[in-house]
DNA sequence: ATTGTTGCAAACTATTTGCAAGGCG
DNA sequence: CGCCTTGCAAATAGTTTGCAACAAT
């Protein structure tokens, strides 16, 4: 959830190109609350950037994920997915609509200590994921799952 | 982490055939604690089954996550993983090694009720990955990463 | 001017599927 | 014996790569 010029410097300082591509799809990402996978942000960006090509999101969001502006999700789809949100934060998906929603505001600090102090590891990241129904879908359909 | 006569009763009492293969396939994957993926359990299996083909691998994982019998991970890798034990614990992963391992008596309870609480979804399942350097990796290469 | 980037198409890889032969119930 | 399963090969889908034209620095 950066400005653009962060964004740009970020890219800089890293020796990487500043392009419109490079730009666009972090907008792209960025405004969105959907966690998108790269088809779905290259149908974002096709309508605006007509010769934008998919191949170009996929690099763009490695060159990012590699230098800390975006984090890859797997929920467990066959494709990644991305946020713009690179804190370590849970995920959770409804198993009906699939849509993937942050987490924010709660404290997996004790989780993350107890699990650096069971296993000995030097601890550098962490996926957490839920599943279940989402408000919306239980009120559609309560007794499927 | 079943006998094999209860992997027969369960495959029977959903209504699927035993079949030596699935019974090895079951076998390799408890007996191991790698966390294989399809080719990995191919691999385990081929010495022993020189017919056991890739397809008929995955179709048992798709049966066997389908009734209970093994849980599938996502550690971020191009590949699913397998796991017999299907409770739902979290898993850690090293950086450097790549081996994944199992982290049991940790207690996520009050990270899952929060969960549901924040979002008021209906939970169903969860997924919990942490990344870092095994002891072992920290001692070989104490600098990297 | 140099070097990295784009965008197309082809390649690649994990997984799934169609189907004929074979095996379980 | 009927139907499900196997195992091969082909198909599929997500992602990556090669490369020539192009653009950022």
């Amino acid at each position: 959830m950066l400005e653009i010029e962060n964004v740009t410097q970020i890219l800089r300082d890293n020796g990487f190109k500043v392009t419109p591509q490079r730009l666009a799809v972090y907008e792209a990402l960025a405004a969105t609350e959907m966690h998108p996978n790269a088809e779905m942000l290259y149908n974002i960006l096709q309508p605006q950037y007509p010769t934008m090509s998919l191949a170009t999101v996929y690099k763009t969001m490695d060159i990012f994920a590699g230098i800390g502006l975006v984090q890859i999700l797997n929920t467990g789809e066959d494709s990644f997915r991305y946020d713009a949100n690179t804190s370590s934060h849970p995920h959770i998906k409804c198993i009906c609509c699939n849509k993937v929603a942050d987490i924010f505001d709660i404290d997996d600090e004790p989780l993350i200590k107890a699990a650096q102090e069971k296993t000995g590891f030097q601890l550098t990241g962490r996926q957490i994921y839920f599943y279940g129904k989402c408000p919306r879908c239980q009120k559609i359909s309560p007794d499927t799952h």
